[in-house]
DNA sequence: TTGAAAGCGCTACCAT
DNA sequence: ATGGTAGCGCTTTCAA
């Protein structure tokens, strides 16, 4: 087969063509100064000529470790998750690592995927609501260094979040600085760590109102949707205060609907800054998305590369209100 | 060291506890039928018992493959390129694939990551802009199965895109029909073959009226913003077709400092849907994002498990028009 | 400076 | 049904 030419030369092949062994090939394509500069010219050619790349499977099995490592998220819809990533890789192909995206979303065997993915990588982060505690331990456990993103701590797994108490505490009470005293919370705490926290720090800033827990089951603008035109014309909050920006926009489309007027009649907001929040007017809350996932690889980095293990570290990022048109006047408000 | 226990325990461990030969082990835990079931049993027990899997890097040394593709794109900013991988993660995971990613953006190697990413798959998905047909060629040269996304096909390599020059010149066209007749498009041709591809739809829409080319820099909010300030003032167009919507929203922003009322003095439109086009009134295009992934996901998958080589495979999803109130008065939009 | 050879952990073929 | 063993392609001592 002439075809058969293209196909992966080896490290034998190239090794033949320069006429040296394959330990020297070894070298003069990377250690350097081990070898004669005119040996490696002559090896560098023979692989050129040949289009040779060492195979990863083989490097990885003699090496011992994979130079990649994983990230785990539930989804990627929508911007937050997105950035994280964005930033995990950029971060992590600094270090010379390559990276693994893992989607447990709509998959039943979301453990069995984060196990396997386990296996290809030298150090792996868990976001949020992915996979159980168990399975996090299980695979740290192995000595494998792993990093939480967004997530409860696990005993002995490095942890990185952002803020969410702190900052939905003064969402509550800018709002009821306002005035507002009839507050909903739309979104279910049990469906992640944040939403968790967030409520958490709503129902701390919300004393002297009365707060109202409804849970909406997704995250999306049509859930938000369909959640809020029952919400609005049974409870008849002046404030609704949503899990993330998704829902909160699809408040204000119901809202909109039904002849409500924002921020006069109900005031709502929301959580992510997205580029979306800004046209609506929307208050809501921004994170530091990139960083989030930068610090992620980061410290798996370290993890990897550290000598002896040190203890495990939790970082809690700042994260900021971004005051809109949506929670009620005020004097002046760029979009 | 009592750690040590927890390391990774390989196949001869597994064996000498359950006392079996290491290729009894490796049928046991994958073959099913040539084994007893009872022998079965023991090694399963054994291997969990050491919390036992098996080595990527060594299976795939072994098998001569990798159970893995990768997708190279240029940055994740902006809902586009997230839900397209998110497609291809769904599509990719279907087919019992982990998916590497790699985004090229603001990394000068890029074409070095290209070429390593590609020693670690068994197919690779290439987007847009992210390094040149050269390395592509050479990539697929080798043998390694190759799709091409939103970018100009190369030679004998699998092409999926998203329909641009048919649909700009529609908006354009409508545009016309609107009554604008100095038009601008905003945006780099030499940016992406996708804005190539709209600019060259929008000079067939726009017989009859003045067309001018601006070229804008970036593709993000902020470019648009700054190109649109000099622009507005100077060429006075009564209608900006913008690169995508970051750009249009940018524009929008810039228009509203200068005082101009959209659509009355000045018609805007996007590209791509994003859902802050949704509360911004944007007119826009609608894109197949994550069947797009989902298509290139597949078809990689065909090839890699194709018997003989079949011809390079085109297709062009379609896109459609979103009509919204940036682009002139009509009787009614809904959000 | 270079070569020979022993693994790295697994799969798959050949015997039994 | 099970065991023995030859690779898979590379890195890394150990000698020379």
């Amino acid at each position: 087969m002439a075809m058969k030419a293209l196909s992966k030369a080896t490290i034998y092949q190239v090794a033949q063509l320069a006429g040296v062994s394959i330990a020297t090939v070894s070298r003069a394509l990377r250690d350097s100064e081990l070898v004669t500069a005119e040996t490696r010219e002559r090896v560098q050619a023979a692989a050129r000529q040949l289009n040779f790349t060492p195979s990863r499977p083989a490097r990885s099995l003699a090496e011992g470790r994979h130079a990649a490592n994983g990230i785990v998220f539930p989804d990627l819809v929508g911007p937050y998750y997105a950035e994280v990533v964005l930033g995990y890789e950029a971060a992590a192909a600094a270090s010379g690592s390559s990276v693994l995206i893992l989607a447990t979303n709509g998959r039943r065997d979301a453990a069995a995927a984060v196990r396997d993915l386990a296996g290809r990588v030298d150090g792996l982060t868990v976001m949020g609501r992915t996979v159980d505690d168990e399975v996090v331990a299980g695979i740290a456990g192995t000595g494998l260094p792993v990093v939480l993103l967004a997530r409860d701590p696990v005993d002995g797994v490095d942890t990185v979040r952002a803020g969410n108490t702190g900052t939905a505490r003064a969402l509550a009470e800018h709002l009821v600085g306002h005035g507002h005293r009839r507050l909903t919370f739309l979104g279910d705490p049990d469906d992640s760590p944040d939403v968790a926290g967030r409520y958490a720090g709503v129902r701390a800033g919300a004393k002297g109102a009365r707060l109202t827990l409804v849970r909406g089951k997704g995250l999306d603008l049509e859930s938000g949707r369909r959640a809020a035109a029952p919400l609005l014309t049974a409870d008849k909050p002046d404030a609704v205060i949503c899990a993330n920006d998704e829902v909160a926009l699809g408040v204000l489309l119901a809202a909109a609907d039904l002849g409500l007027r924002v921020p006069e009649d109900l005031a709502v907001t929301g959580w992510d800054d997205l580029l979306a929040a800004r046209f609506a007017g929307l208050t809501t809350v921004r994170q530091p998305m990139r960083e989030l996932g930068a610090t992620a690889a980061h410290w798996l980095h370290k993890r990897i590369t550290e000598e002896n293990r040190t203890a495990a570290r939790r970082r809690v990022l700042a994260t900021e209100v971004v005051i809109r048109g949506s929670c009620g006047a005020h004097e002046e408000v760029h979009p």
